[in-house]
DNA sequence: GACAACGATATTGTTGACAATTTTGTCCAT
DNA sequence: ATGGACAAAATTGTCAACAATATCGTTGTC
């Protein structure tokens, strides 16, 4: 009867905060929902000021909100707030592709084809979990790479808040298949070292990912 | 004998971070030196508990470091990190150009042309630190202008930790004229609606700024 | 004088108890 | 049934004492 997977030292607040950011991404805990101290307490095994100090952190990254006296909640968010978010990812990543292109080292550049190859074949077998997967580690290649650490700090805190779309099949065959071809011609623009086409690629790719999102969401509450 | 500005209730961890913020922000904390909590606590009258609050709100922020059972020091950053640091200004900050080309309000325009003028007046009066105020407001004003909070509250947290530059008269005569020059034609490009334009020119400004101060830092330790 | 061992002090980390506030439950009048 | 007043419970905020660790000074040895 563990509820939780077995940990015999006490958790950290890190911890404790990818524990509750984990269970907010994958929407098991849900916007406005609040998060009890004593309750995740209780469920992680962890001492109350770990608890505090990991939801203070999430504060800080603006995926809870903290009421005096009423504790955390996690936060909603509006399509609105989400846009500004793709257009802050759209800013950092379309710069991270450009410094990507100029300062890549051979053994990153074989990842990512490598990479491409494999999400070619997900395309192929069409098989969209697997490819949501290998996407996310794509887009992490490219700013890890980029050597530019501050704006991976940053980009590691623009991740959307999904609730309930990561569990649906986020892409059907077509947005598959474009998102794919954005891969394939970023790609070569980074191989032929044009770093301004690689980083306009990256922002329309992102753009792209926005509108395919919002699309969603509008279907889903019409 | 009062060691502060005279506040009857304690402050709060906020208040405290604030503190601290600015005394690294104007060199009284220099980068590597430590930050002992009973120190803070004397010179505030804040609980302990709000001072590690506040210290571990300016970890997350990055302006501070903190060792198990060392304690909390001020975090020296190198040269490239500064580079890494502008060069997601120039990606954000950018973006924040052209989103207020397409959306600032009649208004936030006038406020802007008003702040134009008082730059120009300062240029001609060889006033350079309420030269670098009026910037700062300007840049604020843009970034607030464009309708993106969260571009705006990532721009928050990368003020590069100035240490001594900010006493110093940080723009020399020339330097001054020609940050001057690119404020006013940024502004000519809002006024025309001509956003990549905007972008584009706010871009090369914040990456002339980071010249400057490379050449200055070079300057320092030659 | 250099250096290691050791104890004293200083500093940070953790826990638990208590205070402040909100939330829930109950009773009663209408 | 509905709604308000009040008490009980639950929950969060705060603080102070204690534990763990690091830092510093002292002493003794070579």
């Amino acid at each position: 009867m563990s509820q939780d997977a077995a940990v015999d030292r006490a958790p950290s607040g890190q911890e404790i905060a990818d524990w509750v950011r984990q269970r907010i991404r994958t929407g098991r805990f849900v916007p406005g929902q609040r998060l009890v101290e004593v309750d995740i307490i209780r469920q992680t095994g962890a001492s109350r000021s770990k608890v505090r100090e990991a939801l203070k952190r999430l504060e800080g990254e603006g995926l809870v909100e903290i009421e005096e006296f009423r504790g955390a909640s996690v936060r909603s968010s509006t399509l609105d707030e989400v846009r500004q978010i793709y257009r802050a990812r759209m800013a950092l990543e379309g710069m991270a592709a450009h410094d990507f292109t100029v300062n890549a080292v051979a053994e990153t550049l074989d990842r990512l084809k490598a990479l491409q190859d494999q999400l070619d074949a997900c395309v192929r077998e069409r098989a969209p979990d697997r490819f949501g997967r290998l996407n996310n580690e794509w887009h992490r290649l490219i700013v890890e790479g980029s050597g530019n650490k501050v704006i991976a700090d940053h980009l590691q805190r623009l991740n959307v808040p999904i609730h309930r779309l990561l569990f649906e099949s986020f892409y059907d065959e077509k947005r598959l298949k474009t998102a794919n071809a954005d891969h394939q011609a970023m790609l070569a623009l980074i191989l032929s070292g044009d770093a301004d086409g690689a980083e306009r690629a990256m922002r329309q790719h992102i753009g792209d990912g926005f509108e395919t999102l919002a699309r969603i969401e509008d279907e889903f509450y019409r």
